[in-house]
DNA sequence: GCACAAATCACCCGCCTGGGGGTAATAGGC
DNA sequence: GCCTATTACCCCCAGGCGGGTGATTTGTGC
């Protein structure tokens, strides 16, 4: 069991302005103390042990191995420890793959000091903080298209199929005939324009209809 | 072109004293309107067309139908209408329905008032607001698990299975021999333990190894 | 009540895929 | 220098998959 007492963020971030401004910042704040600034993730990853921190800032775009690629390696080092996103970039393959890689939160550079501070006591507390346009790009991942061409059961058998099911698991699972099944995927395959499963299943997710 | 005036909301929810509270309060903060207030999403669909809202606050647990079942009969009326969910029920299910189904953002009811009306102009901003628990569950769905037992191209050979593709497809788009891929799917089924594609795709989906 | 869409089942065909049994050479990382 | 990841090859055979055509029933909308 850790000391309950102040909570120990380390930063990460190439530029030097921008790294002390916020060491400063979130150094004078009640409750936080800084416990480590680094420059690049090399330095990082031989000293960060020694920090214990609970929560690391982490720039993405980084001279040498960049953030998103150490995120891993942290993770490995102190898989106790929250890690948060700070970068200016918004593109949807980075944020994907930096929550996949097991980030806790996503902010842009625009974010205000004091909502940083408020991220990472919201980390802390087992939330999951994000700047306001990450957070629609990432509840608009889920969102299906409304317009799909497919009816239910057809949405329903193409979204078996995309789970590797033989027709005639999905004939069984469904309860019904084999033969019906092949005609919705014939419908299916017409419908999307497509000549077999792979096409099928990535038409369908290209245009979110599964 | 809407007027730029009052942010116009709609209450749909069944408890009168949550309801009636949350329009007051709202309809007292300077630059929202209360469009409308409804306790069952029968009445809501009926009229909320004339109350041309630009935000739903919608409530999941209904009498009758439910709102997480209305929201596609919402969208589907005001396709531009923002919808935030705001409920007390915290179910990964339920939450990843109401965001394939378009809403905008999901709060529970623990929320303060003032944080729902910085909700509602942050989805009217363009944001995704969520409580704290319910982003970290949205963000912890794309976690990866690292402990995978699977190699690298193990991992990449079974996430092209996953789509669908045939082996032979797979040996060709990563230039290597279909007997390759057969050899290391053999060895994907033994790490898993499994003896088929949809057996796979499923036990690799529930470990989040892809 | 009528029309149209959706869902169901049927039988035809040819070809390739999928799952499982082995074995083994070469590269790359610690 | 060893281990494992990756690559490749041999055998077998059941059954799946894609495509053509047609027919029946259920149900929702107007």
């Amino acid at each position: 069991m850790k000391r309950d007492l102040d909570i120990r963020v380390v930063i990460v971030e190439d530029d030097e302005t921008i790294r002390e401004g916020y060491a400063f910042l979130i150094g004078n704040t009640a409750g936080y103390k800084i416990a480590g600034t680094y420059a690049s993730c090399e330095d990082a990853l031989k000293k960060i042990e020694h920090d214990d921190p609970d929560v690391i800032l982490l720039d993405v775009e980084l001279p040498g191995i960049s953030g998103i690629d150490a995120l891993p390696k942290f993770k490995k080092l102190l898989p106790d420890t929250h890690i948060l996103i700070l970068t200016v970039y918004e593109q949807e393959l980075l944020i994907f793959r930096a929550l996949g890689s097991g980030a806790a939160g996503y902010l842009t550079k625009n974010t205000p000091p004091e909502k940083i501070v408020a991220a990472i006591h919201e980390v802390m507390e087992g939330g999951g903080p994000m700047s306001a346009h990450i957070a629609r790009m990432v509840i608009s991942s889920f969102k299906r298209n409304d317009s799909t061409p497919l009816t239910r059961r057809e949405t329903e058998i193409l979204e078996q199929i995309a789970t590797g099911k033989s027709r005639k698991r999905i004939a069984d699972e469904l309860f019904i005939d084999l033969e019906t099944v092949k005609s919705h995927i014939k419908n299916i395959y017409h419908k999307l324009d497509v000549h077999s499963k792979a096409d099928a299943i990535k038409a369908a997710k290209d245009n979110k209809f599964i």
